[in-house]
DNA sequence: AAAAAAG
């Protein structure tokens, strides 16, 4: 087959109808300029619902514009908002505002390419990369079919002699995955509108349905914004007189999640509640960064036949931008995560702060709502060791020691799913605003969050898919900005990490020395990573054991695809040892735990509620990692230097972070009788007993950090 | 037990 593809500009444009859809996203290559005034006959196909009109003429496209070898500059082709004015494409009174308040200028190219084909009433599906602008590409060419159907509603409705808008009179419907999305695609519909006389209203869940069905009621509503859940509750719902006999467009952003199992079946209820096409021929868009080879079944079924497929991301090019580094850190275990995460951060609010620097901004993403509650606690809890120094000269780990959050400015917040929609409201506005900030997060904001000049995309594990992952680092980059995003993840998810990021530009990272180390045993460490352990210690000190045992828990759910499950209690089992600084870890339910199959796994504790003691938190009891006699052991101690190594003093004085020195104890003061390691207070026998070695044996057998450490790209 | 989304 031809491959037309390779000499075309990045949009690709094709009447999907002619294609079959096994080869719906390959080498097929129309010319991006559809703004131009010539319109192409079979670009007006839509309306006859047959395919067959389109087909013969799309055909005659590829072959005039397989010689067409660039299409990125194609006079007549309009670029800028104004022209959209100056052409009557584009209502003025949109264009000032848009031109004016809204201080746009330039058009992007996926607005280039889909603006035009949607005003025409065409049904599209467009895929463009993350933070280039899909949101306006959807709501200018909505609005001003809206405004060509019904010219009064132009001129911005001043009278107040009532509403002339009622709830029955919606014009379009626009579907977002999530809550907050769909409150920032509505903040900017309302933006755009401004100047008209088109009303904008949401229907989100978690907000009061009555409020805002009277807002709906009484000012009437032309854009209605929402999430599933909450549009099908108030459109079958007879009682809110809300109804579409009117729709002619339907927005679904995010479409490919949308499509996808969770959602698919309340979108097709949805569509029930609406007119058929016989009764109302209405438009349907759909966008996306992401258009996954199972959906496009979906779009297809979904979309009128003679549908257009804007791809402005060629299919041999990667989705994410050029411009994002991707770095890779493969953390020794679990329990090294938290410290890679606050080395990290640690160093790049201190880049940030330099002259030049961008203030630090991150968003970290978690796989589970227990995982960010207990991240969060933990980073918010997070003290610098006090500035007085003891009788033994060590600033550390003194319990009651004033001090303050190392990372001033920048404030930590969380949002997901569990929280109510105040809290989650308010993080996401408190996250938008600040100037710098961490906002620790699951997937609920991990697409089309516009929060501005996030400078990192931190996931703290292989992410549940490619996609979701394409979308998290899309958090960042944003309107041509700079960004980077990291990836931590432990041995175990390597391979899973090899299959999901499969082709994608991942480079390896070694310069986190936390993510390096054996955190089961003690060891001699540099002062700077020690300063990292310490806080960590005392912050874990101040969680509640329940945050501790949920994140177990969901972290045994999380990893059910890992087949070893061995590996997996083990590791499981050092993360609330030696990283969270349990004594023992928690038990989990008899069913659960033969649900997940590991009920005859050893190191598994079975037993009712969850339970599970604390010792001091991270580092619990007596000896901490490397704590003890002998200061950090010197500098031919090397790591690994057993027990007797301190973990910090670079200057070897005795007792490291010890006490006050009287216990040979490390920085642990509970003397409870555990050795603990860094956050070890586990000698809970799981170790010991070998778990096939796991520990041990893979530990110095090639998995840890010295094995892979280059910093070679590669790609997966 | 594992994002999200209706209470």
């Amino acid at each position: 087959m031809r491959r037309a593809f390779q000499t075309c500009a990045a949009t690709l444009i094709r009447p999907a109808s002619t294609v079959p859809s096994s080869s719906l996203s390959s080498n097929l290559c129309l010319r991006s300029n559809i703004l131009q005034r010539t319109a192409q006959p079979s670009r007006l196909a839509y309306r006859g619902l047959h395919s067959s009109l389109a087909r013969p003429q799309a055909t005659a496209h590829e072959d005039s514009d397989a010689q067409d070898g660039s299409s990125t500059h194609v006079p007549g082709v309009i670029t800028r908002f104004e022209e959209l004015g100056t052409q009557n494409i584009i209502h003025p009174n949109i264009v000032r505002t848009l031109t004016g308040s809204m201080g746009m200028e330039t058009m992007t190219e996926v607005q280039q390419a889909t603006i035009n084909e949607a005003l025409k009433g065409n049904d599209i599906i467009a895929q463009a990369k993350t933070g280039t602008g899909k949101t306006l590409a959807f709501l200018l060419p909505t609005l001003q079919n809206i405004l060509t159907v019904d010219p009064q509603l132009a001129e911005a409705n001043n009278s107040r002699r009532g509403p002339r808008t009622t709830a029955d009179d919606i014009r379009a419907l626009i579907i977002s995955p999530t809550r907050e999305l769909a409150e920032q695609i509505a903040e900017e519909a309302k933006k755009l509108v401004k100047g008209t006389g088109v009303i904008v209203q949401t229907a989100v869940g978690g907000t009061q349905k009555r409020a805002g069905l009277q807002a709906i009621q009484r000012q009437g509503c032309h854009i209605l914004v929402g999430t599933p859940g909450r549009l099908k509750d108030i459109l079958s719902d007879p009682y809110t007189r809300v109804e579409a006999p009117d729709l002619s467009a339907m927005v679904f952003d995010e479409a490919d999640r949308l499509l996808d199992q969770g959602f698919w079946p309340e979108i097709q209820e949805i569509m029930r509640l609406l007119p058929t096409a016989a009764e109302k021929n209405r438009q349907t868009m759909m966008f996306s960064a992401t258009v996954p080879r199972e959906v496009v079944d979906l779009v297809r079924s979904t979309l009128k036949p003679g549908f257009q497929f804007v791809k402005t991301v060629r299919d041999d090019e990667e989705p994410t931008h050029a411009r994002v580094p991707q770095r890779i850190v493969t953390a020794n275990g679990f329990e090294n995560k938290l410290p890679a995460l606050v080395e990290l951060i640690g160093r790049s609010v201190e880049a940030g702060k330099q002259p030049g620097g961008r203030p630090f901004k991150a968003i970290v993403y978690y796989n589970s709502t227990a995982e960010v509650a207990l991240a969060s606690t933990v980073l918010k809890g997070l003290k610098t060791p006090g500035t007085q120094l003891g009788e033994d000269g060590n600033s550390f780990g003194r319990p009651g020691s004033l001090g303050t959050h190392p990372w001033a400015a920048c404030r930590v917040f969380d949002i997901h799913a569990k929280l109510g929609q105040g809290q989650r409201t308010a993080a996401a506005e408190s996250f938008r605003r600040c100037e710098s900030g961490i906002l620790v997060s699951s997937d609920v904001t991990a697409r089309g969050m516009d929060f501005p000049n996030v400078t990192h995309v931190i996931q703290m594990a292989v992410p549940p898919s490619r996609d979701q992952y394409i979308h998290r680092i899309g958090r960042t980059a944003r309107a041509g900005k700079e960004g980077e995003s990291w990836l931590i993840v432990s041995p175990e998810e390597l391979d899973e990490m090899h299959t999901r990021l499969n082709r994608l530009p991942l480079q390896k990272d070694t310069s986190l020395v936390t993510a390096g180390l054996d955190l089961t045993r003690e060891g001699q460490v540099p002062a700077s990573a020690g300063g990292v352990l310490e806080m960590l210690r005392l912050a874990m000190r101040g969680v509640p054991n329940a945050e501790k045992f949920k994140a177990y828990q969901a972290l045994l759910g999380v990893y059910t695809w890992l087949g070893n499950k061995r590996a997996l209690v083990a590791a499981m089992n050092n993360l609330a040892t030696f990283g969270w600084g349990l004594r023992e870890p928690p038990t989990i339910g008899a069913g659960l735990a033969s649900k997940l199959g590991i009920s005859r796994i050893p190191g598994v504790r079975i037993g009712g509620p969850p339970s599970g003691s604390e010792e001091g938190g991270f580092g619990g009891g007596r000896g901490g990692f490397g704590g003890g006699r002998g200061g950090f052991g010197g500098r031919d101690g090397g790591r690994g230097g057993g027990r007797e190594g301190g973990f910090e003093n670079r200057g070897g004085r005795e007792g490291g972070f010890g006490d006050r020195g009287g216990r040979e104890g490390g920085f642990g003061e509970r003397s409870s009788g555990d050795r603990g390691g860094f956050g070890g207070g586990s000698r809970g026998g799981y170790r010991d007993q070998g778990e096939g070695g796991y520990r041990g044996g893979d530990r110095e057998g090639g998995r840890s950090r010295p094995a892979r450490n280059d910093t070679d790209d590669f790609s997966m």
